[in-house]
DNA sequence: CGTCTCTTTTACCAGACGGTCAAATATTTG
DNA sequence: CAAATATTTGACCGTCTGGTAAAAGAGACG
């Protein structure tokens, strides 16, 4: 029933998120404009706001899909794994999400930088609830000496940090490093030497 | 002569200057008002223009002074000193950096995520050389054994994204830490033992 | 005091922006 | 086909914003 329509407004309704995550992602909320995300959309500034109710409207759907997207990889750690491989595929899940989906990963980086003003009490329960849950994983890996013992929330902020630094800050990576260089390729070689030192369990 | 004069500007402009800073670190430059920047320095509109031409000059300003003062511990590594105690004492200085100046920290972070529209060439030039002649020498340390091996860019680029990144995501740091614990603290000591597991040579 | 310069304010403008409305045009449905 | 509904558009509005003009203070100096 009606759905012929559902799936033409779910076209226009996905085309109109995407182009604003185009946006959005480049100029942040205050700098992007309506009519910039219609044109990005091929449409008319009135008939993106006959899907949408506000330009806010378009900016929170993207970011309430892409927090779900974006902890898939903290989710899929696997308690019963080998920890050591656990984390570093952790790393590598993280990285590709960095490399794949930049322009969510600036999204949030400027949604956060700004004071996450829209997903504060999201990041004080979701977010601080899973996190705690998968320290508790991580202490009591380290606890059994299968990883080398450090504080778990910050090791995981290092992860992340060091994961969305390649996307948020790529224009510095690119600079300095030179446009010939395979930033991505080096980057997933470097950062799983560099946590396999980190984690890797002294002695055995 | 007409230094009196002068000192009444320069403490105009320092107000402004840190009024900018404060509106521009939280909200972005497109985020920002003149309005907004004149009020956080208790000045009018007009006023503030009677110092500044504009608000891209206000800005602009305010990120050349920055680059330089950021660029600081960097320049401070002792070609002879002790190679792990040198790269201990960037890490710390950096992060102190970071804890003293947010705002600066923010400010930086925004303009490079907006694809560093102002300081493109200066990135590509000035940063990529200071970058690249540092790198030698943690390179030449590398290979006397005296660091444990590994890609010197990179491991500069890890310093930068796991030291601002409790400046740039402080709501996400504080939310998922929770109001209790002192994130800086743990912070400095995580960082430390962090990089002393991932730089120091092998074997001695 | 009067003049000259530096500083500050009041009033204002032109453009951009988020959003609305009513009419026009497709599209579905009977 | 016609009626009903869903979609699109052009014109428009109030507000905000960066910036300007001109005149009113405020000291400095003779």
């Amino acid at each position: 029933m009606a759905n012929d329509e559902t799936r033409i407004q779910k076209n226009r309704r996905a085309q109109i998120l995407d182009a604003g995550l185009e946006v959005f992602s480049a100029d942040g909320f205050r700098g992007a404009t309506l009519d910039g995300i219609a044109r990005a959309a091929g449409l008319s500034k009135p008939n993106l706001l006959y899907y949408f109710p506000s330009k806010e409207a378009i900016y929170r759907e993207l970011l309430d899909t892409l927090l779900d997207t974006w902890l898939d990889p903290l989710r899929a750690l696997d308690p019963d794994g080998e920890p050591l491989e656990e984390m570093l595929g952790y790393v590598r899940r993280k990285l590709r999400l960095s490399r794949d989906y930049p322009r969510e990963s600036r999204l949030f980086a400027g949604e956060i930088l700004r004071g996450a003003p829209l997903i504060e009490t999201v990041l004080g329960e979701e977010l601080r609830h899973l996190v705690d849950a998968h320290c508790a994983v991580i202490s009591a890996w380290m606890a059994a000496g299968r990883l080398a013992p450090s504080d778990p929330h910050h090791l995981i902020f290092s992860i992340w940090a060091l994961t969305q630094h390649y996307a948020d800050f790529e224009v510095q990576v690119a600079a300095v490093l030179g446009p010939e260089r395979d930033r991505w390729a080096e980057a997933e070689a470097h950062l799983t030497a560099h946590f396999r030192r980190v984690l890797a369990a002294p002695s055995v």
